[in-house]
DNA sequence: GGCGAAGTGACAGTCACTGACAATAGGCGT
DNA sequence: ACGCCTATTGTCAGTGACTGTCACTTCGCC
């Protein structure tokens, strides 16, 4: 019966993170993720490409989101500067995510697998911004060490972000972006230890 | 007959390349490539966790090196600085495996499951310098910042070197980092060009 | 010359994932 | 209302990665 298809997708997405948090992602079969969906496990694979992404989606939206911001920043901008605007235009959508994020994250954190599949999503990204900047003239190479960095320092902020949600993601990632600043020129401390705040 | 079992293990590691040379990673089968190495299937699985690790070997020693380099950095040095210093520690070593990596690198680049492969052995790299560097008095978020960031310039340069030996690792990694600082505290240029050499 | 440990073969089984084909629901024009 | 077309799903069969178990062989050692 083929409601609506969007439909199915969901319903499977939302079993996968129930299941995967009740026993584990290594104790889940993809046919149990099905049956609680309402749906065969041919279905499941006809939705995701394999069991790992039931967790992971809407990252073509984030990924435009980032792209966006980086082409959007002004003319005058350094590539740092581009990617802080990208990163600050995407501030919004992650705390207001936290709820659905918190949970997937608690899965994602005690599975090696998912924990894999983490990385080449956030390299995909990677692979975005350096694109976006190299379209903005940036040169290739230079785009990539940049887009990598910056990601990193994003990462960064939003991990402390995660753990102390207190001062909001904004300060976060000031604060990574000023720490990131500091590694580089570090003209100062040989003690190599950070200004406190 | 156990012959030696590190022999097995390397029989299995050349059998491994050659096949996903000849044939591709995914059109081969474990099965196929314990056979060329005149072992059983089974015995593949017990020296190696799964499938893509009979590619990547030696990881624990590179680690080691690493790490080595950045505790052995003289006390006043910088983050960067021990970072730099780690990474010019095992140029020679690099430089050295450049025909054994060569081959590898060709069937890594047209797998995406090799890639993903990659990402997590760096990830595991990342994550020894930045516990290096807090051994060092580095604070901890920090020290995960500084490691991602000079892991991200490394792979940079040697990319770079990959494409182009001529100059030298070394130079490779010069230039990378001298890149980064330009990125960082990027004073000049706001259309964001590096400097030409 | 037996003896324990390490390495291996053989066998059976689970599970992720895929290809092919049939069946059904819903939208659309007539 | 009727048939048509398309998207979605169910069903079935199969491949291949990976695991548990047990028996066997080889090696080092006393």
């Amino acid at each position: 019966m083929p409601r609506s298809g969007a439909d199915a997708r969901r319903r499977l997405q939302e079993a996968a993170l129930e299941l995967f948090r009740e026993r584990g992602y290594e104790a889940t079969t993809t046919a149990e993720i099905a049956a609680r969906a309402g749906v065969t496990e041919r279905t499941f694979f006809r939705h995701f490409p394999d069991k790992r992404e039931a967790l992971f989606d809407g990252e073509d939206a984030f990924r435009a989101a980032l792209t966006d911001g980086v082409l959007a920043a002004p003319e005058g901008a350094t590539p740092m500067d581009a990617l802080l605007l990208a990163f600050r235009s995407v501030e919004r959508t992650i705390e207001n995510n936290r709820p659905i994020t918190e949970p997937r994250q608690a899965v994602i954190a005690q599975t090696p697998a998912l924990r894999e599949r983490v990385l080449t999503k956030t390299a995909g990204l990677t692979d975005a911004l350096s694109e976006a900047l190299s379209r903005r003239g940036v040169e290739r190479g230079l785009a990539t060490l940049a887009a990598q960095v910056g990601m990193a320092a994003f990462a960064y902020a939003t991990r402390a972000w995660f753990y102390e949600p207190e001062p909001g993601l904004d300060a976060h990632l000031t604060r990574a972006f000023s720490q990131l600043r500091d590694l580089s020129c570090g003209r100062g401390d040989p003690a190599s230890r950070a200004p406190g705040g």
